[in-house]
RNA sequence: GGGAUCUUAGCUCAGCUGGGAGAGCAUCUGCCUUACAAGCAGAGGGUCAUAGGUUCGAGCCCUAUAGGUCCCACCA
């Protein structure tokens, strides 16, 4: 016995039910199951200082879609959840909270430190993975993982051996990117770019010797001369080959630096001699490597200088560039200051502009990992969708530059090596080494550094599965299927979890990556905090519903394209959720009380087996277009079929049968069979994208039923497929839409019903509308309809509509304005000329017949005969008129 | 400097391997028709950025141009 349902569909009343009761059941867990074949994703882990946005929403939406798909083809679907550490994010909000309670981080030292992070951790962690609940996420929440768990924590250590002792990772005194307000190295990844107006300041170096002469060199950063251990010129650069070899005096210090000669420099650009500052500068420092330069660090971590800066020592960057500035001209060494708009490296976290600083920092070297990352993904084994994203891969890979991993942070994974207090032999070992392999000294101190939190993500798609163990799990789920992110992270994490995939595994961790764009606002901007401009997905949610939120983000966007989003939009999608909801709630009033039987095929009528083709094809389509991570081509179709073929055509015509239930209940047992057939599959093809609502109405429509994300994903019937049923009924539709468009423009009141007569053109025709004229008269406003072979009792006057193989006439009495009806008929004829003159174009050219396929050029032909045929009863109707 | 991508109806965008231009919203006209006014029925609106090329046939493929967006990059 149905159960009645609310008259307007309110997510509120049933959404966090329904997820209580798919957590109950425990239809999220999957399990190592033989009798199956599993498909896997595991979840970009949100960090656990984070807030759902809609790059979340959008991102788990699509994964949910997925596994809620491939769950109901009957994979063993597991969509591995948890959260992540994010080191740098974490540790600053601490910091801040800290703060607030007027507790300084030093003062308290690392260990109560790590104590206030863990906890701030168990307080906001739940926060997000809570939050996408709310979407419907069918996560397995029982595997739940955190990159700094126990299992977490002991594959990073793992790796981090493995690659020490393969000679992969290793410390070294190198230039890095140096972060002054985090205080800690950054990697090139976390280093962004940003255009900004600067100048070109000119400074002359007097050649020592020769009192009056000078060489000129150009600089962004004149403060970073204090640390200059040379002045480099091209060697082929004949204005200055003569001073190679030759000393400059240092301008506002006491040194002298020589002039040297590197390929680096580009004669062209500004005066063709640079400065050489190897401790402040990527390029400089590799200069001064090759020609053995002092290195001179000229700054403090704070970015203030040091006591190397003399009389600048202890100003901020900033300050002693402008003091310096001064100073020069001053000294008459500045020549000019020229306006200049160059890329600054700032850290993509605080903005901050980098200070590049040679540091002894934890490397890891890319060149071998980086190739087989490559290879992989020529070979085939990896495959971004869109494709277009192989480049954006494959291009980071062929440039990239060894991986900074170690961070002078206390929140993460502490670097497994420790150093000898005696004599400084350095040990990476699992756990403090009890003696000194050297020396033998028992005091070791491990290093005080932690990893980038992108090392264990890095690990993610094995980890979380138990490796290093070789557990069930990891053989069954891993390598896993899908891999779903935004082309933002490219850099940061596939490419990382890719070459330690492979390094690790010996497998690509996944085969798909699936990329979606960035969700802006109305105006096409990135949502952010500062511009006040995001919205949240919790407020749509508790507005609009989950479900009108997650079709919102899948309709009207092609794979790894940006959208934008506006609340229009999510109106859209709720209307839909309520279409829907008030079409079932149609059916259900109808089967309250009765028992359906299903028919056999032959007792089902035209209209029935229209629908269950259309229904056919859907789900072929569907399917095939999900399989491709066509996802919103994929539910535009089920949008489509649902709204305009089942709603707005099939229960109009099975209404017929519906209430004449009385006179024949066979006929109304097979329309309501086929009601309830359809709308079930067709709730089932919505499921992955509409899970709240889609579960609400199948449960209740098949209250025998558990759950409709257990059930069967639809196949094709070939039983199903009557496609001469399917052609009548578009015919009917096009004999239909003609009664109205004419009954419109005639401007007939919509309650005034006419007769409606049918002229076939032929026998069968006729016995074809014959057996569907109840169903037009229902459509088409009809007292009655007559079916005939000529036009034996039709007035004149009545209006005409010429449709293929027949003639409708509606006669409407003194509602007729000839002239008007004159005009439709007149532009009637003006169509069907210009798709005559279209397709005999086509036939008249002999290399369309002679090269166009076969099938191509019959399809023409026929369409020119019918279009002929049509003209051809317009003209009489005209003519008729006119006489 | 290198690369990607976009330019389609008033707005936001779809358009899969080339075969008669679509959706949602907005606009206009009728309708409170016993599932739904968050609805029903109808209508208007596009030389698919420009110029060439390939093809029997181009929104789709190729080349150039213009404009927009994004990513990468060690010209100080």
């Amino acid at each position: 016995m149905a159960k009645e349902l609310a008259k307007t569909y309110d997510p509120k009343d049933i959404e966090d039910r329904l997820y209580q009761k798919w957590m109950d059941n425990g239809y999220f867990h999957a399990k190592v199951n033989p009798d199956k074949k599993p498909f896997t994703i595991v979840m970009p882990p949100p960090n656990v200082t984070g807030q759902l946005h809609m790059g979340h929403a959008l991102d788990n939406t699509m994964q949910d879609i997925l596994i809620r798909f491939k769950r109901m083809q009957g994979y063993e679907a597991l969509w591995q959840p948890g959260t992540d550490h994010a080191a740098i994010a974490t540790e600053v909000k601490v910091i801040e909270k800290l703060k607030e309670q007027g507790i300084d981080k030093d003062e308290i030292g690392r260990e109560e430190f790590l104590k206030h992070a863990w906890a701030w951790k168990e307080e906001y962690g739940n926060r997000i993975i809570n939050q996408l609940k709310k979407l419907g996420s069918s996560a397995d929440w029982e595997r739940e993982r955190f990159t700094m768990d126990e299992g977490c924590s002991k594959a990073v250590e793992e790796v981090f051996i493995k690659l020490y002792e393969k000679g992969y990772i290793y410390k070294g005194s190198r230039i890095i990117n140096w972060c002054p307000v985090c205080q800690t190295s950054i990697s090139d990844a976390e280093v962004e770019h940003v255009d900004q107006a600067g100048h070109f300041w000119h400074i002359k170096y007097p050649i020592v010797g020769s009192e009056n002469e000078y060489v000129e060199i150009a600089t962004t950063r004149p403060e970073t001369l204090l640390g200059d251990t040379a002045v480099a010129v091209n060697p082929e650069d004949e204005r200055y080959t003569h001073l190679i070899g030759k000393m400059l005096k240092l301008p506002l210090t006491d040194r002298e630096i020589p002039v040297i000669a590197d390929e680096y420099v580009d004669k062209e650009f500004g005066t063709g001699c640079v400065k050489i500052t190897p401790a402040h500068d990527p390029n400089d420092f590799e200069v001064g490597r090759r020609h053995n330069l002092e290195e001179i660090n000229i700054m403090n971590d704070d970015a203030t200088i040091n006591e190397k800066g003399g009389k600048y020592a202890g100003m901020d960057r900033y300050e002693a560039r402008k003091a310096m500035v001064a100073d020069l001209e001053t000294q008459g060494l500045l020549v000019k200051v020229a306006d200049h708009t160059h890329a600054v490296g700032t850290h993509d976290r605080c903005k901050t502009t980098v200070e590049p600083m040679i540091k002894p920092q934890w490397f890891v070297k890319m060149d071998e990992m980086a190739k087989a990352a490559i290879q992989t993904l020529k070979d085939g084994n990896l495959k971004f969708v869109p494709e277009r994203f192989d480049k954006t891969y494959l291009h980071w890979l062929e440039n990239i530059r060894d991986w900074c991993i170690s961070r002078q942070l206390w929140w993460g994974h502490r670097i497994p090596a420790y150093y000898c207090d005696e004599c400084g032999e350095t040990v990476v070992a699992k756990g403090v080494p009890e003696k000194c392999p050297k020396c033998g000294c028992t005091h070791l101190t491990q290093d005080e550094d932690t990893l980038d939190t992108w090392f264990s993500s890095a690990l993610w798609p094995f980890s979380t599965l138990g490796w290093p163990e070789k557990t069930p799990e990891l053989e069954y789920f891993y390598p896993t299927n899908v891999l779903v992110t935004g082309y933002d992270i490219i850099f940061f994490w596939v490419i990382r979890m890719v070459f330690s995939g492979l390094e690790q595994t010996g497998e690509t961790p996944f085969d798909h990556v699936l990329i979606h764009g960035l969700v802006r606002d109305s105006q096409g901007r990135k949502m952010s905090k500062s511009l006040g401009n995001g919205i949240d997905p919790l407020e749509v949610i508790d507005k609009y519903g989950a479900d009108a939120l997650r079709l919102t983000l899948m309709t009207g966007n092609a794979p790894g394209n940006d959208m934008r989003f506006y609340w229009e939009r999510v109106e859209a999608s709720r209307n839909f959720a309520n279409k829907v909801w008030n079409a079932s709630r149609f059916i259900m009033m109808n089967l309250e009380g009765k028992t359906v039987t299903e028919p056999s095929l032959d007792q089902l009528q035209e209209a029935d087996r229209w629908i269950l083709s259309g229904l056919n094809t859907l789900v072929q389509e569907v399917t095939d277009n999900m399989e491709k991570f066509e996802l919103g081509i994929a539910v535009q179709k089920i949008y489509d079929f649902i709204w305009d073929e089942f709603c707005d055509w099939y229960i109009e015509m099975a209404k017929i049968r519906i209430w004449a239930a009385e006179s024949d209940p066979e006929a109304a047992n097979v329309a309501l069979w086929t009601l309830r057939t359809v709308l079930t599959e067709a709730l089932k093809l919505l499921h992955p994208y509409m899970p709240f609502i889609t579960e609400e109405i199948y449960c209740t429509l098949l209250p025998e039923e558990k759950s409709i994300m257990i059930s069967q994903w639809p196949v094709y019937k070939e039983e199903w497929n009557f496609p001469q049923e399917a052609a009548m009924l578009e015919h009917i539709k096009e004999v239909v839409k003609g009664v109205r468009n004419a009954r419109a423009e005639m401007n007939v009141p919509q309650n005034k019903k006419t007769k409606v007569y049918i002229v076939g053109a032929d026998s069968e025709t006729c016995r074809q509308f014959e057996t569907l004229k109840q169903t037009y008269a229902a459509l088409a406003h009809a007292t009655e309809v007559l079916v005939q072979s000529d036009k034996d009792g039709i007035g004149a006057d009545a209006v005409s509509i010429v449709v293929h193989n027949a003639v409708v006439y509606l006669p409407l009495d003194e509602l007729v304005d000839m002239e008007k009806e004159k005009e439709r008929l007149l532009k009637e004829q003006e169509r069907l000329r210009k798709e005559i003159a279209r397709a005999q174009g086509m036939l008249n050219n002999e290399k369309f017949v002679s090269k166009a396929p076969a099938a191509k050029v019959e399809e023409e032909k026929a369409k020119l005969q019918k279009y002929k045929d049509m003209m051809e009863k317009v003209t009489v109707q005209l003519e008729t008129m006119n006489r």
